[in-house]
DNA sequence: GGATAACTGTGTCTATAGGACACTGTGTAT
DNA sequence: ATACACAGTGTCCTATAGACACAGTTATCC
């Protein structure tokens, strides 16, 4: 019932703790394979094509098959995503902090923008597999020789994946009203229409790109960070 | 089939450019109450609570009734958030743009803590009623006095909101290993047993409050846009 | 070397979701 | 008065996640 009990199954299964079993038929695929299945599912058709039903016939089984390896659909997921990640950048070639976190925040974008259906998931309370714990420990390193406390550096890797995977939002699915998506020729219709209520967005004239988007706020947060990083070193 | 045509419905529908109907029975209700007996659902049980049958059931109606006033469940959304969100702040007793922006965040943080299903369902491609298109329009007015572009504007009011939406997601079902969330502890657990391959992130001490984390982000983010704005400003 | 226990994949069943569609009743415009 | 446009209802369909009993398979124990 707990959702930690389902956690910590999830956190077994990701990190690899589950007994393989002793006595019984030899399983037909392991966890492996189904990951990679519905990695391919989403890959093609998006993530709501990925269904239990789906990737056990992909695979040339029934359903209930699946649930011998998973114990629903949360954990399906969650290997999944595992399986969908790349490995972590190497940032020891980049010099200084910032051009790190930078770096950083490139190759973040461009892992999801190969995995649009990632983003979106990976937002919220998880546990998550060695593969992908590799890429905060990453962006970690970039801050491991600045003055900030532990906390701060946190909050500082998570602003910069938190405007990629905003923007990335705002981009595919597209997010607020500005944004290239359908809805927003739709949005500037009506803004025209009501232009005397909202003076302000109404003028605003057409939508950026989502990389001019990305381009401002990182660069923004960069100089938020580094005003922080300046004001935590000692005046010498 | 096209998108585009489903948004189109959906703007009539908020923008109240719906026809009402001149032969036939009376409604029974309109869509007022429809939104706000979904939001009640949704502000009691969540929004995973909120289908067409419970809403009808609610109202005491079947839940073909609805599909009257509402084309499909997307509809039904669109007007739980037009419903949901408060009316835009008012920022004109505030002196200066960063106090301004500073003092729409906590608004807007406010009114997500109230309605916690309100962010995670404001992401994405959307077309947005009168009352929400007022939230944008209020920030914008907080830069309005500044010497930034349209476009950076839009970035920056961007960069608040998806930081305030970020750090909810963090806060109620969690983001990142790091927050408090029911997976943090077991993500401790897995960091401890596996510090030789992530040993910045098991060095980190427990999860910051997320109070914490809104306002070193909000700081960053303000100091960033401060930044920009000295840039542009001519010197003097 | 058999019995046993653990394990496999399958078939059947349930609950719940969104939505299509035909039907009956109702109110207004002609 | 009549016809039309609308209202709510009941029935049906498809798809989802998942529970559970079943038959076949395999390593371990006596």
């Amino acid at each position: 019932m707990p959702a930690s009990e389902d956690q910590k199954a999830v956190a077994e299964l990701l990190w690899g703790l589950r007994k393989p079993p002793s006595r019984g038929p030899r399983p037909a695929f392991d966890i492996a394979q189904i990951a990679d299945t519905a990695v391919k599912v989403a890959d093609a058709e998006g993530l709501e094509a990925v269904s239990m039903q789906r990737v056990a016939a992909e695979l040339g089984f029934t359903k209930m098959a699946l649930y011998r390896y998973v114990n629903d659909k949360a954990e399906l997921i969650a290997v999944m995503i595992e399986a969908a990640v790349g490995p972590a950048p190497d940032l020891s070639g980049v010099c200084g902090w910032r051009a790190k976190l930078e770096e950083y925040a490139r190759q973040l974008s461009a892992a999801w923008r190969l995995r649009p259906w990632l983003p979106s998931i990976t937002a919220g309370d998880r546990v998550m597999g060695p593969r992908e714990t590799g890429w905060p420990e990453s962006a970690l390193s970039a801050l491991a020789d600045t003055p900030l406390t532990e906390r701060e550096r946190l909050d500082a890797i998570m602003l910069v994946s938190n405007h990629i995977r905003a923007t990335h939002a705002a981009a595919t699915p597209g997010t607020q009203t500005w944004t290239a998506g359908n809805a927003a020729p739709i949005m500037r219709d009506l803004l025209l229409l009501n232009a005397d209520r909202f003076p302000l967005l109404a003028t605003t004239q057409a939508a950026p790109s989502a990389t001019t988007i990305q381009e401002f706020g990182l660069h923004a947060i960069l100089d938020g960070v580094e005003h922080a990083i300046t004001q935590r070193t000692p005046k010498q």
